[in-house]
DNA sequence: CGTGCGTCGATTTTT
DNA sequence: TCGACGCACG
């Protein structure tokens, strides 16, 4: 046990040993958070005060899940089994899966990720003839999203005007269409699993005193409904008491409020379950000085804080280096000239992050890598699981598995083709409407030579469902993609064989799944019918209460073919299998939350891109998007890069962007502004000091000089890209010019002023610089 | 049924 | 600017 709490500062040895109560840990970014949780979970576990399956420790992401497991697993000697760690979404799958009769589905539902999602909505609102234009099925979808996220079904969510009162309509036809195909989206995942454990007394109970601990990471993320999820489970205002909710966050971390994540859960959190316990970890173990320096000013900007100061006995290291581009594509040269010099002196590539706002960015820059020959990786692109072929196939699966799913039907009805047209597909599902059931019950409906390939291609589904029935999952696989005929499809594409090779990835993936989730290598992948009809839901009544707990449940209900489902609608996969090769990252800010590199450069800080323009619209927005500024800066270890260019081609039109505020929130001192290589727009603010402190280089100095003095020479000559100052409206960038003599006029972007014209023989403009 | 062209839109993302 | 998607044609 000593060993465990060995190299724990003050602060993370009392947030590991607290009390068994609940509990806020501010975690600062690079403080050990995610050391602190486990190594929670392995003392509580260690000094007998809860057995593995008391503990229920709840992530976002699959990856932090995973993280928390292995480190886990290093520290204690025992099964790491029995211990509930994983997602939202899988937990509650978990539970949904055990309990299915009690939340109303179907044994074998299936999950929707968005895509399908969407297309289900899509499908919807043709057959109830719905204008797509006056509701775009995205806006629905975020409608339904972001009431199941409040934790409101379709009778409860207020409307105020006759279109907010369709799209709850239309909320109800959803759910009323999910139900029926027996499919559940990400968010009623949770809403589903919240509804039947508030419904279910003992079932609740059951739960409520087996979680001893609960334990929650990134706390700051949690939506209305995750946060009433997590105080149900913890038996929040109850007198025989739950679990005690270990939270762990940082608020000024919160970077999600646009998917309804909501920061106040932490003072929520605080306030309603009498947190005793508010433990700061703010010793940071990760960036040098300057680096949390600069961290530290600019959050200290933003009002509404819990509080916190970064400290870190790493002296200042390096300052942080500033270069203003004359434009994005000499930002990009930039960062390679940069990149080069790291790893001529012995950086490694993959310790490099190139981090931007928004995605369009990564273009120019990964263009500029590319010529320079710098092997690179850009985070983010389409998952393992999302790509076109893999999604057929797992299509043909979801139809073995619950032919009821009409997306699944439709993919791959089909597809391969084998003329099923666009009016059988019609016929089929008018008979599917006429009767309330799902397109595959409707094909004995149809008749003629449609129905008969539509027959034939039931036939096709019912035959590898006989023909698997006693085979171990990958080998069922293996035959699904050739009974589908999709290898042989492919194989006729000029450029299917990189499908291909997906496609027999699948058969490995589903390998690793077996193995991994112990559902024996032998075991077949359908459940035979008896333990189908044996596999049941807790017995749970008033009286006579038998709980069959998930752990004991879950194989008896769910068979290696539903979890591989599960598994591969929770957990996308990886974009691309690059992993190996020492290459530069590069990635949004937002997906470098959580990760850390020894050199990091945060492009593109310029005012309406970071902070983004559709920030200042919203309330609170500036805020969110400083806090994303503070993410970017503290995943740096050593070296810190920003840079900013002064025109930008954006959506195919150039742009002249001010320099972003945050420059001026961050302290002088642990700044270097590098020289610029050609004219400064001298930056529409007083950093002049530092640029004295940081004298030109020689030659490009005098030309720097010449060229301000030549525009400033010239009088009327006002430049596109110049920057001004107004009385009223502060600094500017001049945009565009029009007119001429008495006439000409401007069209300056004032920043948060906003975009003005002005005439220029009125308006009393002075050049910025000298 | 597949291809080609025109229109439209365009922060951020996990499950 | 560029890509995804929807519709018209061969």
């Amino acid at each position: 046990m000593h060993n465990l709490l060995h190299n724990l500062n003050p602060e993370q040895l009392a947030a590991v040993t607290l009390p068994a109560q609940s509990a806020l840990i501010l975690a600062g970014a690079g403080s050990g958070k995610t050391r602190v949780l486990t190594t929670r979970i392995a003392w509580l576990i260690q000094t007998g005060q809860v057995s593995p399956a008391g503990i229920l420790a709840v992530t976002f992401t699959n990856k932090a899940a995973k993280e928390m497991m292995t480190r886990l697993s290093a520290m204690l000697p025992i099964n790491t089994r029995g211990m509930w760690i994983g997602t939202f979404h899988g937990l509650c799958n978990r539970l949904l899966r055990t309990h299915y009769r009690d939340a109303a589905l179907p044994q074998t539902f299936q999950i929707l990720d968005s895509q399908d999602q969407l297309s289900v909505i899509k499908r919807l609102l043709k057959a109830n003839n719905i204008d797509d234009e006056k509701y775009p099925p995205k806006t629905v979808m975020y409608f339904i999203n972001n009431a199941k996220d409040q934790g409101l079904r379709a009778d409860k969510v207020e409307a105020y005007d006759p279109i907010e009162r369709k799209m709850v309509e239309l909320y109800q036809m959803y759910d009323d269409q999910c139900q029926r195909e027996g499919v559940v989206d990400f968010a009623e995942l949770l809403l589903r699993t919240f509804e039947l454990l508030s419904r279910n007394q003992p079932l609740r109970e059951h739960y409520q005193q087996r979680f001893k601990h609960i334990l929650v990471d990134e706390f700051q993320d949690t939506n209305d409904l995750q946060y009433n999820w997590l105080k149900l489970m913890a038996g929040h205002g109850q007198s025989n008491g739950g679990g005690a909710l270990f939270a762990v966050g940082d608020d000024d971390q919160s970077i999600y409020a646009f998917r309804g994540a909501n920061v106040g859960n932490m003072s929520a959190f605080e306030r309603e379950f009498k947190v005793q316990n508010l433990i700061k970890l703010e010793q940071n173990y990760r960036s040098h000085g300057h680096i949390l320096d600069s961290a530290n000013m600019l959050i200290a900007n933003n009002s509404k804080r819990l509080g916190k100061n970064l400290r870190t006995d790493a002296g200042h290291g390096e300052p942080v280096r500033i270069y203003e581009a004359s434009s994005d594509l000499a930002e990009a040269q930039w960062i390679i000239e940069e990149s080069k010099s790291l790893i001529a002196e012995g950086a490694s590539r993959s310790e490099i992050a190139v981090l931007y706002r928004s995605n369009a960015q990564s273009r120019v820059i990964e263009h500029a890598l590319f010529s320079a020959g710098i092997p690179y990786h850009v985070y983010g692109g389409q998952r393992y699981f999302q790509r076109a072929e893999v999604k057929h196939a797992i299509a043909y699966l979801q139809l073995m598995d619950n032919p009821h799913n009409d997306s699944a039907f439709l993919r791959v009805v089909n597809f391969p083709t084998r003329g099923i047209g666009l009016r059988s597909v019609e016929a089929l599902q008018a008979a599917a409407d006429q009767y309330g059931i799902s397109l595959y019950a409707a094909v004995p409906y149809v008749a003629g030579k449609a129905g008969s390939s539509l027959g034939n291609f039931v036939k096709l589904v019912e035959g590898a469902r006989f023909e698997t029935q006693q085979m171990p999952l990958p080998e069922l696989v293996r035959v699904v993609l050739e009974a589908s005929g999709l290898l042989t499809h492919y194989q006729t594409e000029k450029e299917g064989a990189d499908r291909i090779e997906n496609l027999e990835q699948m058969v490995s993936a589903a390998t690793q799944f077996v193995s991994e989730e112990g559902f024996g290598q032998g075991a077949p992948a359908h459940l035979g019918p008896k333990s189908l009809a044996q596999a049941g839901d807790a017995i749970v009544n008033e009286d006579g209460i038998e709980i069959i707990d998930a752990d004991a449940a879950l194989p008896t209900v769910m068979s290696p073919l539903s979890a591989f489902l599960s598994h591969a609608s929770l957990e996308a996969g990886d974009n691309q299998a690059t992993v190996g090769q020492e290459a530069v990252q590069m990635m949004t800010v937002h997906s470098a939350k959580g990760l850390e590199f020894n050199n990091v450069f945060i492009t593109g800080l310029e005012e309406g891109l970071f902070p983004h323009e559709s920030s200042s619209r919203e309330e609170g927005g500036v805020e969110e998007e400083r806090r994303l500024m503070y993410v970017a800066i503290t995943r740096a270890r050593q070296r810190l890069y920003m840079c900013f260019a002064q025109t930008r081609m954006l959506h195919g039109q150039t742009r002249y962007n001010l320099k972003s505020r945050f420059f001026d929130e961050l302290p002088e001192e642990s700044l270097k502004w590098l020289s610029p290589k050609v004219q400064s727009h001298w930056s529409a603010n007083s950093r002049k000091s530092a640029w004295d402190e940081t004298p030109l280089v020689g030659s490009d100095n005098a030309i720097a000089q010449k060229l301000v003095q030549k525009s400033v020479s010239t009088g009327a000559g006002w430049r596109i890209g110049e920057s001004v100052a107004h009385g009223k409206f502060g600094e500017g960038v001049i945009v565009n010019l029009e007119g001429s003599g008495s006439n000409a006029r401007a069209q300056i972007n004032f920043g948060s002023h906003g975009m003005k014209v002005l005439d220029l023989s009125i308006a009393k403009l002075d050049r910025l610089g000298r």
